[in-house]
DNA sequence: CCAACCTGATAGGTGTCATCTATAATGGCA
DNA sequence: TGCCATTATAGATGACACCTATCAGGTTGG
């Protein structure tokens, strides 16, 4: 059986008329004729009584319009609803971030996403690397901000800007009185975010510590950190866009002498269909946080 | 687009596999992927997200794949009705009938119709044979019980079984001394019904009185009719079935010299489609009145 | 690290079938 | 009785769903 049947049934109900009816579904009276006749074959059932100036439908017909009328309906609310999602610019689009990233980041995006790209409704999820490419591959996730390259056949990513990072020193600190510091002279003293954030492995490899700390004290965000850092605990690698949130806080920043940063990538599935909006939201963060990387390590935040 | 595409999407977004959606289908794996392709293509959406080892529906086809259910449940579910319409001896089935014989053969031919043919609900239509034939080229019946020919190439009819009639006299008319009747002889005081009833003019025609009666009474039903001949306004002519009613109502039968009689038939249109049906009803109640001709014109009702 | 597998995509051939035009059959009507 | 309207039939044709065979990519296990 066709739905294109089912319209033909339909057609002929209403109009009453073979020729009207194949004139109305567009095609011939005689494919009209023959394509009903097996339709009742199929059915088993007399659909229309031909008289010689009339075409009736039979009881049986009425029974089974209803749910003809009902098929065809949904099928064509379903065309309707392809139809409005035809634009990959719209729709929800669900993006990860990470935890160092997000509250810094989403406060400059989040505005020019809204007027860039106004149908598509950027649903920010905030958790670790590890997480985000879990539920990046679980399709819970449409795509993810990540600092870290991603690998599998089955992810990619591409660069969207360059974040230095910067010397987060309390104000009585020593090295505070310098205009660069050098990011070894960190390492004694240094404190970085709990297991699991790549801003800590990163911290902890530009100051040159290995990875055994031993009793150092481990921040569970990175506002937990500044605070820390603020109290006078010790200092600590900052990603440039949180430079703000550190200066309110009291803090002292200094650029770093082998500029040690690192690249915000945004990672999707090979397999995702909607790469026009993925492509749309990179460029409209891309385009946000360019000249950042110079500005922010040339100290004139 | 097409109803198997309904089916083989459904099937792919159940299974979450090509492989096992085709086998579900009886398909082959390649016409699986084929198919649904053209359906992306079609709708302008991308359905599934092919990865290398999985299959998953993007949020397109989940708003999709609900009207698509709905569309093939409704299909399915016509074809379930379909296939419970097979039986053309099920159903209801509207028999038009004349008031001259209603009263009499319905309480003689629904036990009988109900034990042949218990799932046809056969409904009655009491009208007189001019409605009738309207009514069932307007397919508003299925058949009619006539006591007259029917013409026009649109309609048939066959007779079902001979119907005397009888000479009704009140006890004290002096032809009830007679042990038959000449028809001509009732002429003279014969009571009729009003016009349009087919009886009216098969009465006035069996005992040769031509159709200009003056101011001859004329009753509204055969009930009325034997009321008037059993109060003594004059005599009728009886169609064999209402014998009882009329020995209830103190009326004196007698068989008629020429063997006056109709006969009743069953009429319907030639392009009605449940002949079998139509076969059937005609068949229960020829049998039901088998003989009935016989005994009645001897007089042993 | 390579071979065997699993899975979906692709290619070429084939048969079915929806569709067309042309024409017949039927009945109504003047 | 011939003309108009309507549906049914016939034969031809093109589209397309389907198959088998094969490819391509990725995973897995020895």
């Amino acid at each position: 059986m066709n739905l294109r049947d089912l319209r033909y049934l339909l057609a002929v109900a209403e109009h009453e008329h073979f020729g009207r009816a194949a004139e109305a579904c567009g095609v011939s009276q005689p494919t009209l004729s023959v394509q009903l006749r097996k339709l009742e074959e199929l059915l088993g059932v007399t659909l229309f009584e031909r008289g010689s100036k009339t075409v009736a439908a039979t009881a049986a017909c009425k029974l089974l319009i209803g749910h003809a009328r009902v098929a065809v309906a949904e099928v064509d609310a379903m065309l309707a609803v392809a139809r409005s999602l035809h634009d990959p610019l719209a729709g929800r689009f669900r993006l990860g971030i990470i935890p160092t990233l997000a509250p810094y980041l989403l406060p400059l995006i989040f505005a020019p996403l809204r007027e860039a790209l106004p149908a598509l409704e950027v649903e920010p999820w905030e958790d670790q690397t590890s997480v985000l490419l879990k539920r990046l591959r679980a399709h819970e996730l449409d795509a993810a901000l990540l600092a870290t390259e991603v690998d599998g056949p089955d992810l990619a990513s591409k660069p969207l800007f360059a974040e230095p990072f910067l010397a987060a020193l309390p104000p009585e600190h020593p090295l505070a009185e310098r205009a660069v510091v050098a990011e070894a002279d960190l390492a004694p003293d240094i404190l970085v975010l709990a297991e699991g954030h790549c801003l800590r492995d990163q911290a902890l490899e530009a100051c040159g510590r290995s990875g055994a700390l031993g009793s150092t004290l481990r921040a569970a965000s990175l506002s937990t950190l500044l605070n820390m850092v603020a109290a006078g605990y010790g200092t600590t690698l900052l990603p440039g866009l949180a430079a703000g949130a550190a200066q309110d806080a009291g803090i002292v920043l200094r650029p770093l002498a082998a500029q040690a940063g690192r690249t915000v990538r945004v990672a999707w599935r090979v397999s995702f269909p909607r790469r026009a909006a993925l492509d749309a939201v990179g460029e409209v963060i891309a385009a946000r946080l360019r000249g950042f990387a110079e500005g922010a390590a040339a100290g004139t935040i």
